[in-house]
DNA sequence: CTAGAAACATTCAAGCTTGAAATGTACTGG
DNA sequence: CCAGTACATTTCAAGCTTGAATGTTTCTAG
């Protein structure tokens, strides 16, 4: 075995763990509501950002992944019949992308099911709060 | 436009976009110092998380993944000489996974690289305390 | 002891994710 | 206006991840 590793360094290694552990189980609860609709985890993740029309881009920041991602997973979302590309009004490399009738239908059941059962639950409406200004604190760079 | 969503799901609904965000931080930063030691993310993961003997399925557990994705990055680690997969000295359904003097040396380097400008680092030391408690008190279910 | 149930690990197919390269469009300083 | 740079999106290859199916081994109730 090595050195020993600085307690500091192994204390922000742990609350790492956790920080992944719980962002997994938030995967989870939301591949379990997603399959009896009939979509993927990544693809109910998407129509759970689309809060309105959006570009690319944007449906990429939010759902914290890359652009070509999101590319792929709006393919699928299209094929659903589910969210449209259209021109975007002002800028012509952009794509807005806004939901069918079916999509938004859909994203409606989908928030219903995700509702139930947070996995913040074991968190009271204060916790929640201040957990939200710690990751806000830290999530502030780049 | 749907009904409108209750404002409690989704606050409840941005925390968890949240936590999803700082765990993508969180990878990309191990990706970022893994790659130059000639590891992906999640070989990196697995290596960081090899604090001793285990078995496949307490390192799957510690990497928050399934176990049969260990078994896919444990591969990768072996045929690198990093790791090596033993008899377990009791459970003969286990394998004991242990790391090589190479991966040894290698964890070394790399939770150097990762103990720098840990993506928590935004937060005091306090404010960790703090949210390590947070997020043990929401995770522990299942 | 023994059958059934549970647990450990692996394999494989299907789907997700990243990063680099390519294309087209917008912006910026001369 | 024009060149250069930056940006939005897409395509593709390589690698990651899950879930179901399988083979072993262990545990447990009877």
């Amino acid at each position: 075995m090595t050195p020993s590793p600085e307690p500091q360094a192994t204390a922000e290694r742990e609350l790492c763990g956790l920080v992944n552990g719980l962002a997994q189980q938030i995967t989870d609860h939301v591949r379990e509501r997603a399959v009896p609709l009939g979509l993927t985890a990544a693809q109910a993740t998407a129509l759970r950002e689309m809060t309105g029309p959006m570009t690319m881009r944007e449906l990429a920041e939010r759902m914290s992944c890359e652009p070509s991602n999101a590319t792929f997973v709006v393919d699928k979302l299209e094929k659903l019949g589910l969210i449209e590309r259209r021109a975007h009004p002002t800028d012509r490399r952009a794509r807005q992308l806004v939901l069918t009738p079916e999509g938004d239908t859909l994203r409606g059941r989908l928030l219903e099911l995700l509702a139930q059962d947070s996995p913040l639950a074991g968190l009271t409406a204060e916790q929640q709060r201040t957990l939200q200004d710690l990751l806000e604190h830290a999530i502030i760079r780049r």
